[in-house]
DNA sequence: TCAAAAGTGTTATCCTTACACCCATGT
DNA sequence: ACATGGGTGTAAGGATAACACTTTTGA
């Protein structure tokens, strides 16, 4: 990096005039029996995480490397979420932090017990984003009410149009116009809003009583609701839903965890449809006999359709020339 | 921060064991006559970048200030691509250099002269990436045979497959098949095949000779790839182009704007159809009459629809209930 | 026989794509 | 008149959403 900015640089030697800490912190999804769950480690507060260190060979691999061991956990496939900096005080002195999340899916290991970490639903964290029995009670009872005091408390009436107006897109006003996507937009709301406990620490006057939901350590709940976000968006254009799944499944476990990660309910024959017109799955022959019915087909996913298909992702009104 | 790692820093008080630079660094796009621009310092090989300081309030605000401090030139909107970290080697010490890169939008100054910066057309970076008349000539005649050399070179048949089926998905075999958005596949393939001027420095065996595309500092051609693949996948989705048009505007002129970030000419009927009936724009009552040919409405953008409208995006079968 | 889940058929509707054509201005 | 760009109509085809219905098992 020899970029014309250097010479403007405080201490280029060795000086640690403007040096960071760097911390990787992971957000490693699974489902289990229909239940979206986050891995955490203390008291089910935090995300794993740990400082990127000078022997990581990558950003990527000192992720897998701290989660590995915090956690013994090894991940599949991981993406990078996003970057963020916060002032922190580390001992006296006042430095900078920056965060660099990552997003991962695998499978849970049912059988480990261990008291250093654990997974947790992640509607623990966000009951409000559960609409697979219909709207939470919380949302039209607790959360509506709570944001349209907060819009109230505006200073004038411009900030309150656009604080009310905000919280009816973000949540939606009736139900089909909810967006399961706005993961983020709505947690952020809540947060400005002062009605997450981890609102309270930046002296913040906000409301006296907290909303339902179990808060993280710093931010995390904010990078937890990115990757929610994040993930709910990429199952609709990449097969990234198969990193989730056993070697074989039914197409109804294939459907309910889909629905758990979307926290919506969906269409059963269509699904089916859509699954198998885009040739994402393959039958293995066999069947299965569990959970009362008929006995369901078995499929695999076909690995070469990650080779094959890049995503068509066209919405321009291309001419042919 | 207090995650349980903590315990294990070396040298958590003050000491710089693991601590990092961080750069910030920017891809800063106009569109200024028909041709996309990016905003480079130095001898037009270089992005705006600069060390992320203590006293920047947030990562956007460290980079609008070094991009406003190298250019003179205030950003619009911006976005961050994407974090890396490498390596580098700063006096004698082995440094980590973790970079955190933004798209950034704008409209270009035409008026001014700077030494210290200028704009220039993104295909001067990557000339294959214009298709608005046609396939690129240096496509078939020099970038697949290079890549078919390249995938003949590979060890074994399986890799050899592999490369060469890697190569016509990026660039697509047909007319039909190209995707725009896969600008970084694209550049990260011709690296690995060394064929661009970046990867000879890293002690690579490579082939001869560079093929077409001027080079740039370091990666920062890599870190362009990617800010102008966003951007391509953003414009269909999201009502960014009206970042770099002017305050009114034609429809033929929005349309051409899009055509220079796509590198691919649209359907124009259907374009204007598309446009209109989104909502995204309102007529100002004015028309234009330079370009030869019957005047045009002139449209503004309807700023409302920000607020309006998030984004439909289902993609699920979503169930009624 | 009934409940529960698997699976198929079919239609109405909307969106995308393509083609054809007319309109208004300058030279 | 004709070239150039502006602008509208419309029909074919595909994808989506919704509804109705049959099949196969276990209790």
């Amino acid at each position: 990096m020899d970029h014309q900015a250097k010479g403007t640089r405080k201490g280029t030697g060795g000086g640690k005039g403007n040096d960071v800490k760097a911390d990787l912190i992971a957000v490693v999804v699974a489902v289990t029996k229909g239940e979206p769950r986050v891995l955490t480690i203390g008291q089910a507060s935090a995300l794993p995480s740990g400082p990127f260190e000078l022997d990581h060979r990558s950003l990527q691999s000192g992720l897998r490397a701290w989660v590995e061991r915090q956690t013994s956990h090894p991940l599949g496939y991981i993406e990078q979420l996003y970057t963020f900096a916060d002032r922190d005080r580390i001992g006296d002195e006042l430095q900078r932090v920056i965060s660099i999340s990552y997003l991962g899916l695998t499978r849970e290991d049912q059988t480990e017990r261990s008291p250093t970490h654990g997974w947790h639903g992640w509607y623990d964290y966000f009951p409000w984003e559960d609409h697979r029995s219909g709207i939470p009670a919380i949302v039209p009872e607790i959360l509506m009410p709570q944001l349209q005091a907060w819009a109230e408390d505006a200073d004038d009436p411009d900030m309150h149009h656009d604080r009310w107006q905000r919280a009816t897109i973000a949540f939606g006003l009736d139900e089909r116009d909810w967006n399961e996507e706005l993961v983020l937009q709505r947690y952020e709301l809540l947060h400005e809003a002062a009605l997450v406990a981890e609102a309270k620490h930046s002296g913040n006057t906000g409301s006296a009583l907290s909303i339902p939901g179990r808060p993280m350590t710093a931010d995390h709940r904010r990078i937890l609701a990115t990757g929610i976000g994040r993930l709910r968006t990429k199952i609709k254009y990449r097969p990234v839903v198969f990193e989730l799944m056993p070697a074989t499944f039914t197409l109804l476990q294939l459907q309910r965890t889909v629905e758990a990660l979307a926290g919506r309910l969906v269409h059963k024959p269509n699904f089916r449809r859509l699954v198998e017109q885009q040739d994402l799955v393959e039958g293995t022959g066999e069947t299965m006999s569990d959970t009362g019915g008929r006995p369901a087909k078995l499929f695999r996913f076909r690995q070469t359709v990650l080779a094959e298909r890049t995503v068509a992702g066209t919405k321009l009104p291309l001419s042919r020339a």
